[in-house]
DNA sequence: AGGACGGCGTTTTTT
DNA sequence: ACGCCGTCCT
């Protein structure tokens, strides 16, 4: 390789090169034009609209490759962000891979953990310790619950996921609770959200703890109420890199903003029509208004996909065409014809599966690698039939996004332990194993214990060292409580001599809570217990305890098994980012894609949200994709009659392949009224929904389209349809037979 | 302190 | 239909 030596050394490529026409630094070679020009552009504000498959994250690595490259700044000047952990390593691998060591002290990271590091540096601007614990949603959720309880707020009429939820949005917007605009405390809590607002931020400051939302919010109060940090971060990022700048939330921009207030060279890369978050926050109106926001800004497309086949673009690209907010973007390849887009409609999501099924095998059978098809799905429902498919069939799946390492019960009980020896005045995690394995500590001494640590304004461990020197508990569950505290204290002079991996064995064996599982005969303890072992491995990876928990709460990443064979299940939302050869996306239907929630919530907003989900989907698939719907579902338990999805009827004829079993409905004309009426039919919604309960087609007997029957001789099935008495049935075990009616029996 | 029972919700999810 | 959560009962 050229490129060799250390940063101190001057490099090949001179500073003016960008302005000759001489040979492009080798960093450069075998970028498009757009490409180039991407990475070029360096000064000033610059928006780089990277279309699905375009190349975005090689610009981005060259970007800074080229930035480093030319000495404009050092790595430690280098702020580059992202969203997910997966993106931020692939971006480090890949820097690595282009310039090696030079990468070294850059700051890039997810949003989270580049402002965790940065609250870390001046917790105090905001009232917290350096030792402060970062929540997870599980935390926040029972502290809300709490909240409510303590304030008598009906938790059925007014959940904890809904006020959480509210008083996330509000973080997501830059908003402390002094700042929420009178307007908007809405009805939740009977107005008194914003009151719980302030009393959760209380919370979290007394427990010396932060949630996701904070570690933005605390950032942006911190620059607003300290100008001299603000100005020190200001100075010291010359160049900044955002990636999936679509998905930003209010509050990030305002920390953009304000960190690339000096230099201006901000340079945000995203694809509008791929902005899928905006439940959570995402303000897709940040890269719509991006040259208003930075006047003088550069836009810069990049259109040529090396990804999918013409048939797949020109799909997704007419499909995405349908929806107006969007900046626009011509995607183009250069690739072979391949293969039209397959669509597909069928009776039901059984025979959806099934059908699906016999595609991956076949494809299979002729030496196509599983871990090359996915399947992307609505909502995570959808994965249970296609699973009970590929189980009978043999084929091995794996489903994405289930429940994480460290989500796990025992891993998260272990972490209790860890974060209340590492942090005393985390009462979350005291609550959580004060008690586990029982020790006798039970409500009522919790209940005395809590009171007189809201008395005395202190943590509960504390308020715990108090009260056993009291009467106030009867002797045995004194007992127990000061022997759990000693415990703790001890455990906690250990941290600084004991290795940390070390502490944490000794810390799970002397609590009894290895024993717990070793006594427990359930099915699953012993995966627990290789659990709680591969968590303390685990640590050794890292510097301390701190270091430690903070990549926990900040990476909880998971555990990835690339390795083996298998047909990938996964939600669309899932699948951002992600690309594979053959793709299936099962289940348009109106109603379930675009999804009537989404419908019903956001109107217009809510569909074009789902339409670019449809793009996403689409733009996963490198050679082969399918779509397919059926005419019946079941969902929660109900039939329910179907029809196909409008984006269904917005794929452009000329790409794909429709395969459609006649018959499938009943009423002609239905579907174009139902599409055609556009998206004010939603508006209206006096229509019944078009999921809705199959109109009875019933026999004699009193059978239905779609009932789960029983059958003397043939077992289980369910009624695919009715001719008069007689039924057609899918049995379970028998497969597709004509019985009389009186034959069988409801299941 | 642990199980049984009833009621409710059931899109998407990262950090 | 089903699973989860919270409550109530033993």
């Amino acid at each position: 390789m050229l490129y060799s030596g250390t940063m101190s050394e001057p490099l090949s490529a001179p500073l003016e090169s960008g302005s000759s026409v001489a040979a492009p630094a080798f960093y450069a070679a075998g970028l498009n034009d757009a490409q180039r020009l991407a990475v070029e552009t360096v000064d000033g504000p610059v928006l780089v609209l990277a279309g699905a498959g375009t190349g975005k994250t090689r610009v981005l690595t060259t970007r800074l490759a080229h930035i480093l490259a030319t000495r404009r700044a050092w790595p430690s000047q280098l702020l580059a962000v992202t969203f997910t952990n997966r993106a931020a390593t692939e971006m480090r691998e890949r820097l690595e891979r282009q310039i090696g060591e030079r990468a070294e002290g850059l700051w890039l990271g997810t949003f989270h953990a580049i402002a965790a590091r940065i609250l870390r540096r001046h917790p105090e601007a905001v009232g917290l310790k350096p030792n402060f614990t970062i929540l997870d949603a599980d935390d926040q959720l029972r502290l809300v619950k709490q909240i409510l309880a303590a304030e008598n707020i009906d938790d059925k009429r007014w959940p904890a996921r809904t006020v959480l939820g509210a008083m996330e949005r509000w973080k997501d917007r830059g908003l402390v609770p002094d700042k929420v605009p009178e307007a908007e405390r809405g009805e939740i809590a009977n107005g008194r959200l914003i009151e719980l607002y302030r009393l959760y931020q209380e919370r979290l400051r007394a427990l010396n703890a932060a949630d996701f939302g904070d570690l933005l919010l605390h950032g942006l109060t911190i620059f607003a109420t300290r100008p001299e940090i603000l100005a020190d971060y200001q100075q010291r990022f010359k160049y900044i890199l955002v990636d999936e700048y679509q998905d930003t939330n209010v509050a990030q921009y305002l920390w953009l903003r304000l960190l690339a207030q000096k230099h201006r060279n901000l340079c945000c890369v995203g694809d509008d029509d791929q902005s899928i978050y905006s439940w959570r926050g995402a303000e897709i109106g940040n890269i719509l208004r991006f040259e208003k926001d930075f006047p003088g800004a550069a836009i810069i497309r990049l259109e040529q996909n090396y990804r999918s086949t013409p048939h797949i673009l020109a799909a997704a690209s007419a499909l995405i065409a349908q929806n107006e907010g969007r900046l626009g973007k011509t995607l183009w390849t250069q690739s072979n014809e391949g293969d039209r887009v397959v669509l597909r409609g069928v009776w039901d999501g059984e025979e959806e599966a099934r059908w699906v099924g016999d595609e991956i095998e076949a494809m299979h059978a002729k030496g196509g690698k599983l871990s090359e098809v996915a399947i992307l799905v609505r909502a995570g429902f959808q994965t249970r039939e296609f699973e009970e498919r590929f189980l009978t069939l043999g084929l091995p799946y794996r489903v994405i996004g289930g429940l994480r390492f460290y989500e796990r019960q025992e891993i998260r009980d272990a972490l209790a332990y860890l974060r209340l020896v590492h942090q005393p005045a985390d009462d979350l995690a005291f609550e959580r194993i004060v008690n586990l394995p029982r020790r006798g500590i039970g409500d009522t001494t919790m209940q005395t214990l809590h009171t007189l640590a809201r008395a005395r304004a202190m943590p509960l461990n504390e308020a715990a060292q108090d009260v056993i020197t009291t009467d106030e508990l009867k002797p045995a569950a004194r007992r127990a409580l000061g022997s759990f505290i000693n415990d703790v204290a001890r455990w906690r002079g250990l941290a600084d001599t004991l290795p940390h991996p070390e502490l944490a064995a000794q810390i799970l064996d002397e609590s009894g809570y290895t024993a717990m599982w070793q006594a427990d005969k359930s099915p699953d303890a012993p995966g627990r217990l290789e659990n709680l072992k591969e968590l303390v491995a685990a640590m050794a990876e890292f510097e301390n305890l701190a270091g430690f928990l903070e990549h926990v709460s900040l990476v909880m990443e998971n555990a990835a098994d690339n390795s083996s064979d298998m047909v990938n299940l996964m939600t669309l939302h899932g699948a951002k980012g992600l690309e594979f050869d053959t793709v299936f996306l099962p289940g348009w239907e109106e109603g379930l894609f675009p999804h009537q929630r989404a419908m019903d919530e956001s109107g217009l907003k809510g569909l074009e949200e789902e339409r670019r989900l449809a793009y996403v989907g689409l733009t996963r698939a490198r050679r082969h994709a399918s779509v397919s719907y059926a005419a019946n579902r079941r969902i929660h338990g109900q039939w329910q009659a179907a029809m196909p999805s409008r984006f269904v009827g917005e794929l452009p004829q000329d790409h794909i392949d429709s395969i459609a079993e006649p018959g499938l409905y009943p009423r002609a004309g239905k579907l174009e009224e139902a599409w055609s009426s556009g998206p004010s039919f939603y508006g209206k919604r006096a229509t019944a929904p078009l999921l809705a309960p199959v109109a009875a087609t019933t026999t004699p007997g009193g059978f239905n389209r779609g009932d789960r029957i029983f059958h003397q001789k043939f077992g289980y099935g369910t009624v695919r349809s009715v001719e008069g008495a007689k039924l057609a049935i899918t049995f379970e075990k028998a497969g597709d037979k004509m019985v009389m009616d009186s034959f069988v029996e409801k299941a």
